[in-house]
DNA sequence: GACTTTTAAATGTCAGACAAATGAAAATTG
DNA sequence: CAATTTTCATTTGTCTGACATTTAAAAGTC
């Protein structure tokens, strides 16, 4: 591994890309540890809190982790499902907030790809994950709850609809898409008829889940977007109601 | 924004959580500058190579940029799509490989979420998706065609197909999944027949999409997974014969 | 007024030091 | 001898202070 002192990148990125190179090609395998801070700041030619920044990058990553210590070090992270996770989380809200995506688009996304996930749930999901939708629905069921959470217990149930589909790689995918929107679902107020609607839907797509019946689970989550759009689109219309009055009459 | 010196997690950890929440928050908005290095050294009392680690951490995640020179410093970064594609692709084919998780469940994971999309795609599709597909069904049509270039052809040619969908959000998630699946397709190798199978199918689907027919798109995803799956089968299968053969006869 | 030079401010890098954690080896004790 | 305690070396975490480099604005020059 070799860096260059006089290209335009700062040293820290390239030692970064250098390790993490490194990591992704396989020549640094899981649990190995790296030389310590002072051996590599010897290899690579620089200082140790350049070294350090670059593995602050990394960490940042979830790519290594550090102990402190005798034996202690950094050491190639074995980059699990919940790390993985968390970063499509973070990243997937903030593009979200920070690019103006349009409810819409959102919305559709979400919808399409929760639909690529009910075939599959309704053949392999477990009793579990439908006793976990109907502890969701009796909660929104209830009165009193507020709206915050009244959507968390929304992600939950979509969660267990997702999970249920049995295969890791997609419910990390979709967790990541149903988490993010929940800044915009926060947004919205629902009503006690909306949340009377949308419990409606979500018990007719756990029937279906749990029937093993995909067209009707399919059905059921082609309701919901139109259900979640039209809710939206009746709340920002009245904000924007409320906006205009201001302007005219400030 | 405080921190705590006496608590467990490392300084550099705790100022660049406080900073990312004030970005999430909405508190730091896109493109503002932070303070410099040292009046945040100061604001956080801690030393500037404490507060430079953190920054860091957060540029790592493309959260902040940093310029030098006058009237440089960091600035809160739009994330851009390009960038979240960028790090939901190295996260997840590190996820993959390690893992271990089987081209099985990788496979069904893509082509689920491919689904998702090809309705949207037969609906809205323009003339530059269809022509870059057919295009990409050119390309691996040709005779000399190395494996990894018929494998990047194919990404191609589905990312055409996910993009074709014209929503922004899906493109960047699906994106991430297909690239990752490359080095795990890129194991295998393709016979002339199978390359001739493959191109059929793909030439169904973009079919299937110029006429606006999602469930002959569908049909065809479908094929084409179980395609894969056969012809991921059979190579594995006889990678581990020739191990067998190995260990019996070292 | 247009161009050049200077300057100040900021990040990037370096060197050396000490603090704190931690496991292993050495010393002590029963 | 075995168990426990102590010491100790190693490594990361943090601090201080300095210099290099980049950059735009201010000052100076023609």
């Amino acid at each position: 591994m070799k860096i260059d002192p006089s290209s335009p990148a700062d040293l820290s990125v390239q030692i970064a890309d250098a390790i993490r190179d490194a990591i992704v090609s396989g020549d640094l395998i899981v649990d190995e540890r790296l030389p310590s801070e002072a051996e590599l700041a010897d290899q690579f030619n620089v200082s140790r809190p350049t070294v350090r920044e670059a593995l602050k990058r990394l960490a940042a990553q979830s790519l290594i982790r550090t102990q402190r210590g005798a034996t202690g070090g950094a050491f190639v992270n074995r980059l699990s499902y919940t790390d993985a996770y968390d970063q499509q989380v973070t990243t997937a809200t903030l593009l979200l907030s920070m690019n103006a995506v349009s409810f819409e688009t959102a919305c559709e996304a979400r919808y399409a790809l929760e639909r690529a996930c009910a075939p599959l749930s309704a053949q392999r999901h477990s009793a579990d994950h439908i006793a976990t939708m109907r502890t969701e629905i009796f909660r929104q069921g209830q009165p009193g709850l507020t709206d915050e959470a009244f959507c968390a217990s929304d992600v939950a149930f979509h969660r267990a609809l997702v999970d249920g589909a049995d295969n890791p790689v997609l419910s990390y995918q979709l967790a990541g898409a149903v988490e993010a929107m929940q800044p915009l679902m926060n947004m919205i107020t629902f009503t006690a008829r909306s949340r009377e609607a949308i419990v409606a839907l979500h018990t007719a797509i756990a029937d279906a889940i749990e029937a093993g019946d995909a067209g009707a689970a399919l059905t059921g989550l082609h309701d919901l977007e139109a259900e979640t759009l039209k809710l939206a689109k009746s709340v920002f219309e009245a904000r924007n109601r409320v906006k205009a009055d201001a302007q005219r009459r400030p």
